[in-house]
This record gives structure tokens, sequence and C-alpha cells, in this order.
DNA sequence: AAAAGTATAAAACATTTGTTTGAAACGTGC
DNA sequence: GCACGTTTCAAACAAATGTTTTATACTTTT
């Protein structure tokens, strides 16, 4: 296994860093396809473009590369959508409404980058879903910190709401985001002429009326 | 493979049927717990007590012995929530808080029966996410024929909501749903001293308020 | 330039995989 | 009891799996 500190500064670009990462790149593509056991290492390296014991070299093995894929996927996505929390609550008005889109509408229109991140986001569930190993593969203190966040941000908007309470909006809330993401195809199938931003107009509405009036109570 | 059409009527139940269904009944028990790849056939015939050649000789092979039991399951699952559905809507003053209860209770408060098929739906969920099969293994038409039933008894108490809206209010309520089944450990972690009641009591009402009100418009 | 440390590669390793085979056991109808 | 179709079983099959080994190339340090 790769040692964790080198004794030098690597100068070629060319090297370790750049496999590690054509393998990680391999990880969210095929995993995110065909699933962690469906994918054998073969597949992983040749997607790569390098040799069959470059996984366990430098990562030790296939479930270690498999959690650092996601690690490094879940900081980069999470960090994104906190940063637009933050900027609809430092903004001039905010209001429930603003709050549910900023956090919706990124998620649910889908341009051409954000198709290719659907299939992690449905990993990402997969594996929570049913985790199919010992040592937890996906880190479930950064989701925690990210539904904390859009907790505190209601609570700003409404300061008589129980914390509780608030956290079960937040719940609802994240039920109704996901499921149209997890079962698009059904949408499709049922509702086929749904514009993308009904959708959005109708979660964002439906959440904000419901929380609003929780907030009365 | 067995034939379809067996040309005597078998007497002893302890032949066909009975290895067919503790194949299924091992299926249901494996599959749920680590997933299609990660259980091998010998896993299967093992807890069921039979040979190995056994899932060959009855389902032909692997994938069409995991069909088989997706069949099985969801028919008998959707079966008793449409039952519910129609008890509801044929009482005396059906309203959106007790459909909306009688198709969330049951699913949320899991006594110990309900416990036992959590898994399985985990498991119908993950195998909706990321097929990996060309032909579908979850047959989607019985799943938008549940789906379909719950739109009909909303427009039944609101008969001015457009049909489609009253379909995306289904699929939001379903997120709410199946949400809290998905990630129950989040919610035990985040919330630890929150009850069962509360939570269904809380979609209910969340729901509700929302349906109403979009009603409304 | 030599030595030391690091990265890549091809080949081999021992298991495990899904499936098939062929024979034996069982149940049924004559 | 005999012949026939059906079901079960142990054994074997070829293919694929994750991982390790050994040797070779490369990069940095001295």
């Amino acid at each position: 296994m790769v040692p964790e500190n080198v004794g030098y500064q690597v100068k070629n670009g060319c090297c370790k860093c750049d496999v590690e990462n054509r393998l990680l790149d391999a990880a969210e593509k095929l995993f995110s396809e065909k699933g962690f056991s469906a994918t054998s290492v073969r597949d992983l390296t040749s997607e790569a473009g390098c040799n069959v014991a470059a996984v366990n070299y430098h990562f030790g093995n296939k479930e270690l590369l498999y959690k650092a894929m996601f690690k490094r996927h879940l900081e980069q996505v999470f960090g994104f959508h906190k940063d637009n929390i933050k900027k609809v609550m430092s903004s001039e008005n905010p209001t429930i409404e603003k709050l549910t889109e900023a956090l919706v509408r990124p998620m649910l229109e889908h341009s051409s980058e954000k198709v290719s991140q659907m299939p992690m986001l449905k990993l990402t569930v997969r594996e929570s879903l049913n985790p199919q190993f010992k040592k937890e593969v996906v880190e479930l203190e950064i989701i925690k910190d990210f539904l904390t966040e859009i907790q505190k941000a209601i609570l700003v908007l409404f300061p008589k709401l129980k914390p509780q309470k608030a956290m079960l909006c937040v719940f609802s809330l994240e039920g109704m985001v996901i499921h149209p993401l997890l079962f698009g195809e059904f949408y499709h199938d049922i509702a086929p002429d749904l514009a993308p931003d009904d959708l959005i107009n109708h979660i964002v509405q439906f959440a904000s009326d419901a929380i609003r009036k929780a907030a009365k109570e």
C-alpha cells in the first residue's frame, strides 16, 4: 500500500495524484452505474487506464476506494448547497419560499452537468439504504450537518417554531425533493407533460404552505 | 428448467411448491440484506435448505428468481394498502386527514411484522433506483396502479383539483412517507426523542394542510 | 552518477461465482 | 410392479473475482 506521507515533494503531476483521481472518477462512473459488487476491480482500472494492482496500491482495497469516492463527492455537493442557503439567508428579505426554492431548484433543474451527478445521488441513497459493510462507507456526520443547516435557517424565519418540529419539516422537504430525483422515470411516465418548473413550483409552494401553517400553531 | 404445466396433480405438498416458496423466502431475506450481486446462489439454497441446482431448475436462473420474489411481494403489499384506501373512501365521512392517515400509519408504525418487511421496501427502492438488468425486474405497472388509486381518492375529496396537480400531491405525500422508512436511522440519530405517533401526525397534518391549500387555488 | 524510495506493470494466486451434468430418488398412472 | 415424468442431489465446469507477488521503470535525494 502507498505510504501516507511521502518523504519528498512529487514534482511530476502525472504520477500518483493523477492515477488516484482517475480511479476516483472511474469509481463514480462505474459504481453509480452498476453498484459496488457488480463492478470489478478490473472494470475500474481499465476505465482509469491503469494496472489492476493500482487500486490496492493506492487505496488499500476496493472497499476503501468506494469510501474515498463518497468522501470526495459529498464534500463537493453539500458545500455547494450550504453556500446557496447562506446566500438566501444573508439577502435583503429572506422568505420561506426563497429558502425552499434555493434548495429545490438546483437539485431538480437538470442542466447538462446536473444530469451526470444524479447517478451519484442515487448511489448515495442506495448505499444509505442497505449498507453492505461493517464500517460505514457514507459518513453520516456530513449529511447531518447539512440538514441541521436547513433547520437553523427555518428557525430564523419562524422563531416560534419548535426545533424538533422544524427538523420534521426539513425531513418532509427533503423527502419531497429526493422523491422525483429517485423516481424521475415514474414522473415522466405518469405525467409526461409535466415541465420541470411546474414540479419545482409545486414543491416550493407545497412545502412553504405547510411550514407556514405549522408555524402558526 | 421446470415445465410450466405439470401433467398431473401434485399431491405431496412437500415437493415443488414447497421448495419454490422456501427459495422465495430465502430470496426476500438475503437479497434484501445484501443485495443481488452480493448474494450467491449457494447462500440462497443453503438458507432454503435445498440443492444448488434448485434455483436454475425451478426459476431458470438467479435473476428470474429475483424477479419472481418482487412479484410475489409487491402484489401482497399493494393489495393491503389499496384495501385500506377503499375502506376510508367508502366510510361515512371521508376526509383528507383520514385518507392520508390510512396510508401513512400502516407504513410508519412498525409492529413486529412491519419491521421485517422494511428491508424489502428498501430493496424495492434500491432496485428502482439503479436497475441493473436489461429487463425490468420490478414491474412498474403495479406501482403505477397504486399511485393512481390514491390520486382518484384525492380527486373525490377535492373535485376541483386538477388531476395533474393531484398526482403531484400524491408524489409529495409518497416522498414524505418513504423518507423516514429509508432514513429511519437518521431520524433516530437527529431526533432521538421522536415518538412514532408524532411523526405520523406531522406527516398527516403537513400533507393535509398543503393539499387543502392547493385545492383552494 | 549512485542510492533510495516510489510508482507501474504483467503474471500468478487462491477463491468464489453461476450454471450444467448425470445419476439417483420420488411420485404417479397404468 | 412397471414405466414414466418430475424432482433432488453431489460433483464438476468454465469463467470471473479480489488480492499478492515479483520485476521493471521512474523520480528524488545525496
